[in-house]
DNA sequence: TTTTAGCTTGAGCAATCGCTCAAAATCAAC
DNA sequence: GTTGATTTTGAGCGATTGCTCAAGCTAAAA
């Protein structure tokens, strides 16, 4: 059976997923990629195809991340929008200066592929459906747990969160704002529950 | 004096700027601006140094657009927070197909600049900040009139304002979600109102 | 009409891009 | 130890990148 592979493709996809959220797509060449992943064109090419197949896990290993993320958050709360709250404050002030962008890798991506029929721009619309799909049970729990009253629907609560969340992190992607943060994350959440 | 320049700059920079607004600065080649703005390499690297030169000068013109485009509807608009909505109502369903992007030039700009010390992020950092406090005038003119209590700062406003207006246009820069845009628009002007 | 300062042109440079592939290295099976 | 299927390596290809500059062209000044 000849000779194994030598990389961990998570460890791999995750370093590459990185460097990609961190500069985004046409900016990474893949001699950056070579040296992050610590891997040769040879390996990379017969891994993955291409540098946009190898984009293309590394958006998908990112939105498997947040959920998780956002799972580990919601089992140490106590109801769901003090999972999802103590989440945002996470991503916003926590992780301000050790993750690699402000901004959600996947609103970079559909920011950044303009073309429509390009593969890269439907999968970051897939990859955002996806999201809100899985937002939307979410809310579906926290209304049924009577967190929320239903003057909404659930996805109309996901909708409304993900452009607060979006818009948040879009604003604090500078310097010298931070100590706004936690109080617009409040207000956000405060603005959720009056809806 | 010799010959004279034979294309407006004006014009020119106004179509650089949709080109790079629609691409992207790394995803626009200095070959697809020959042929947007119909300037060979010479003439283009003698009036803007580069191509970062000639971004620069677009991204700045775009900021300017912005604002008279706001002025223009404030002047048909009884109000400023009229205006305002007329104006938001404007960017995000009207020009949804006719306009480069459905992002804000400014958020794409500020979200493509990842490298701290690089001239570009910084400009975007200043045009964000110099839209700001536009905004804050405007919101500033608004409490005056008694459009709005002075629960919030102006400031406070035009930061919500920002907040909201990126989040929406991020969430509608994906196809089929176009009928959400008007309810989703009044509920933002409704909250700015009730803060 | 001639001069000449300055704009325009576009061939093409050096660097970098995404990517290929023949050769070397590796390790399970025998 | 030998074999042989498979992975890893990295020199380097053709294309494209941002940009330069000598030559040509244009029009105001003389």
């Amino acid at each position: 059976m000849a000779n194994k592979i030598k990389f961990e493709r998570e460890s791999v996809v995750r370093l590459a997923s990185q460097l990609f959220w961190q500069k985004g797509f046409h900016a990474t060449s893949t001699r950056d990629l070579q040296e992050a992943i610590n891997m040769r064109p040879g390996s990379i090419y017969s891994a993955f195809g291409s540098k946009e197949g190898l984009y293309s896990e590394s958006l998908k290993d990112y939105t498997l991340q947040m959920k998780a993320q956002i799972e580990s958050f919601l089992s140490n709360a106590d109801s769901v929008l003090e999972g999802l709250h103590a989440f945002v404050e996470h991503v916003i002030i926590e992780t301000k200066d050790c993750s690699p962008s402000a901004i959600c890798m996947l609103v970079k991506a559909n920011s950044e592929f303009a073309e429509k029929d390009a593969n890269l721009y439907e999968l970051s619309l897939n990859q955002a459906a996806e999201f809100e799909v899985y937002l939307t049970q979410l809310f579906e729990q926290a209304i049924n747990n009577g967190e929320l009253n239903s003057s909404l629907t659930a996805l109309e609560y996901a909708r409304f969160f993900q452009v607060q969340f979006t818009g948040l992190r879009g604003y604090f992607n500078r310097p010298d704002v931070t100590q706004l943060a936690q109080p617009m994350i409040e207000q956000m959440f405060l603005l959720i529950k009056k809806l």
